[in-house]
DNA sequence: GCATGCTCTAAGCGCTTGCTCACTGTCGGG
DNA sequence: CCCGACAGTGAGCAAGCGCTTAGAGCATGC
């Protein structure tokens, strides 16, 4: 196991969801909003999913935006745990980003039902809320040009444009959950062993 | 100019649609689409930012997803005309390459709106309209795939996996469209001429 | 054994949605 | 000078939306 991953805790997604209620309909949610979009799911679509009755929804939350603002909050949470992982873990500064690609890519692949709501619906937010979550993701960006400058400092890689180069990489990553298929032939460990070997030719990594 | 933008005609970017006020209703869809999703989109903003009536739209397209429909396959007709350009343009498969990334990259940075609209909406369109942008969206993606199969059999290119490369190139230059703002630093000339360079990093393409 | 508090439901309110229809204004051809 | 054709409008329909409310069911505390 990579550094990135000892480190992202246990692996049962919504656990820290409680009341048991509440976490279904925070799945049901996800499910929902991945499926066909924020503005395309109905309060009544997700309490169904969920086994309820559409008012059930309010006793839990206040309104369907604070439903999307809990999945994007934790999914950025963990999503910035990985990074972080990544880029303080041991190794070179060319194992650590392979690792943190890698790890990221994994999570875009095999959670790709929270990494569409997540990457995808930042604009159905409230302004405070979706401040909130932007300053999570230049956090992320952070994490990422941490390790391409260390690299660079190192002389390990070779990069003109650093600010540039980590936002390809991010987006390289995050495009996975637009377009990973769990029927399609490759899985989540394949995708993200190609993409950290491509994100190291990227920076020119020395063998 | 690159070769591939030498054959994709005139600029004027809706002007095969008629007549004028179909026109000005399907550059407002366009509009509202991009900002807001297609689902929060009502046909009553379309028609109000075309200065007409909600009943006016109808007169034009049947129905609000014939809209989506004509832009996505304009959009995708248009893309598929860049990479084929690119493509079958002059030079070795790494100045092809180049090309191909740098003009799409270029259209999805300066026609952002557009290309927003033409990557992320695909989901609202109806089963038979999105297998035919499925079909035009299928070739665009053997155009590149071609490009790298010359260079590696050229023995310019050094790629493992060729579909998994192909996938990936594709998917970095269409998510500029999620990212990409006029009001950010970069011009669609500088990231074209960023990623062009990057890809050809992914490749592993000979100086 | 009854009051309290909490989860959940049935019903439905006020509003907006995609779309329709009866009608108006305009304009070229006989 | 009228005609049919047609782009465009104002009003509005049926359906569905997010969300609320009154009250049922059911544990727990005393």
């Amino acid at each position: 196991m990579s550094a990135a991953e000892e480190m992202t805790g246990e692996d049962t997604p919504w656990a820290e969801v409680t009341p048991d209620a509440a976490r279904r309909l925070l799945v049901a949610a996800v499910e929902a909003f991945a499926e066909r979009g924020y503005q395309a799911t109905t309060t009544r679509d997700i309490a169904g999913r969920a086994g309820m009755s559409p008012a059930a929804l309010y006793i839990h939350y206040k309104t369907k935006e604070e439903l999307l603002h809990r999945i994007s909050r934790i999914g950025h949470d963990k999503a910035l745990e990985i990074l972080e992982a990544a880029a303080n873990g041991p190794g070179t500064a060319a194992e650590r980003l392979a690792d943190a690609v890698r790890s990221f890519v994994r999570w875009h692949a095999g959670r790709r039902t929270t990494a569409r709501v997540v990457q995808y619906e930042l604009d159905a937010l409230s302004a405070e809320h979706r401040a909130e979550i932007v300053e999570l993701r230049r956090k992320s960006d952070a994490a990422v040009r941490r390790i391409i400058n260390e690299g660079v400092a190192a002389g390990e890689f070779d990069v003109p444009d650093v600010p540039g180069t980590t936002l390809a990489v991010l987006s390289l990553c995050i495009d996975v959950a637009r377009w990973f298929s769990t029927e399609g032939r490759r899985t989540p460990d394949e995708v993200g062993a190609l993409y950290a070997d491509l994100v190291l030719r990227m920076v020119s990594a020395r063998k």
